[in-house]
DNA sequence: TTCCAGGGGTAGA
DNA sequence: TCTACCCATGGA
């Protein structure tokens, strides 16, 4: 589906809602997406670890995806996305909180940016036919399963996987959410909750800034990522429609400082491409445990487990471990 | 205090 | 292409 075959409607209401500087009458309006089916929302939306890195929170209770966004037009608005798992009409309705009236513009791009993170309109019946075959386990996935959370930016995800590196997941989670106190956009009704940072503001701040957001020796690798966004060296948001093959995609995410082979693997899989697959500890651990009786390999030999897996060789290990522990 | 984490850059072979 | 060494930071 592309984003222009997006439906939203419009519920107009209106709120008060106060903040420490201001009284802002606050605006609410709904949209949502008619993803095609098989689509599950809370599968989509709290898929890995991604629902839970600032500016995102997910509450599990009541299955909400909520985030501040930074509009083109500027303004910070607040979303709170939920989901309809009607098997054969799955709906995701985006309740938007903002100041400023919502223009059309406004309107299709929160759209196709809720559309972009849920994957909305990515196929996935290729591996799920192969899920089949396979029989056994694997038969349980499908119904909209794969569809991994993902930024309504490239950027963004460039950011956090960057961030994901040579760290713990609490140190993760700690960069991000420090990075859009120190350097996002707040939203007017709650202050104390900020967009992700732009390129241009990360590109701007003083260095010290970043080093202060626990970013530590990555903090030169995201200014320069941010710089050349901003001056237009590297055209990061074209990617997702890119059509150069994996190899090539792979070559120009591992020219941005902070990238290697994990990083660029988990970027590939963010962009849609399933062919790359990321070794890390997590990998390791968990290949050399389940097929080699937790003897140490080289990486080669570990990686080479999902090889008939073809181009969902990454959903392939990802499902694997999800169905070795699914409350994982 | 030491080790290591969902690694990556760089130099040198 | 491979190896050795260094790189901030925080938790265990």
């Amino acid at each position: 589906m592309s984003p222009a075959g997006y439906h939203f409607t419009l519920f107009g209401s209106a709120m008060n809602i106060p903040s420490p500087t201001a009284i802002y009458r606050m605006n609410s309006t709904h949209l949502h997406l008619s993803p095609t089916p098989p689509f599950d929302f809370a599968a989509a939306a709290f898929s890995h670890g991604w629902a839970r890195l600032a500016p995102n929170a997910w509450d599990e209770a009541a299955r909400v995806l909520t985030r501040v966004e930074r509009l083109d037009s500027g303004q910070v608005v607040d979303l709170r996305v939920t989901g309809a798992d009607d098997a054969r009409q799955p709906r995701v309705e985006i309740a938007v909180a903002h100041v400023a009236p919502l223009t059309n513009a406004d309107q299709a791009e929160i759209t196709r940016k809720v559309g972009h993170m849920l994957r909305v309109d990515e196929e996935f019946g290729e591996f799920y036919a192969l899920c089949a075959a396979r029989g056994g386990r694997w038969a349980a996935i499908g119904g909209g399963l794969g569809r991994l959370l993902r930024s309504p930016t490239v950027w963004e995800d460039v950011v956090k996987t960057i961030a994901t590196t040579n760290t713990q997941w609490s140190g993760t989670k700690a960069m991000t959410r420090a990075l859009c106190d120190a350097l996002g956009e707040p939203f007017p009704g709650d202050p104390a909750r900020r967009a992700f940072p732009t390129p241009e503001a990360v590109a701007a701040a003083p260095p010290a800034t970043l080093a202060a957001a626990r970013f530590g020796y990555r903090a030169p690798y995201v200014q320069e990522l941010a710089r050349r966004v901003v001056i237009g060296e590297l055209e990061l948001e074209g990617l997702t429609r890119s059509d150069l093959p994996t190899p090539e995609l792979r070559r120009l995410l591992l020219g941005i400082k902070g990238v290697g082979p994990y990083a660029a693997a988990t970027l590939l899989m963010l962009l849609g491409r399933y062919d790359a697959l990321g070794y890390d500890t997590i990998l390791r651990d968990f290949v050399s445990a389940r097929y080699f009786a937790g003897e140490r390999l080289p990486e080669r030999e570990l990686l080479a487990v999902y090889d008939d897996w073809g181009r969902w060789r990454y959903l392939a290990y990802w499902f694997e471990m999800w169905l070795a522990d699914p409350e994982a």
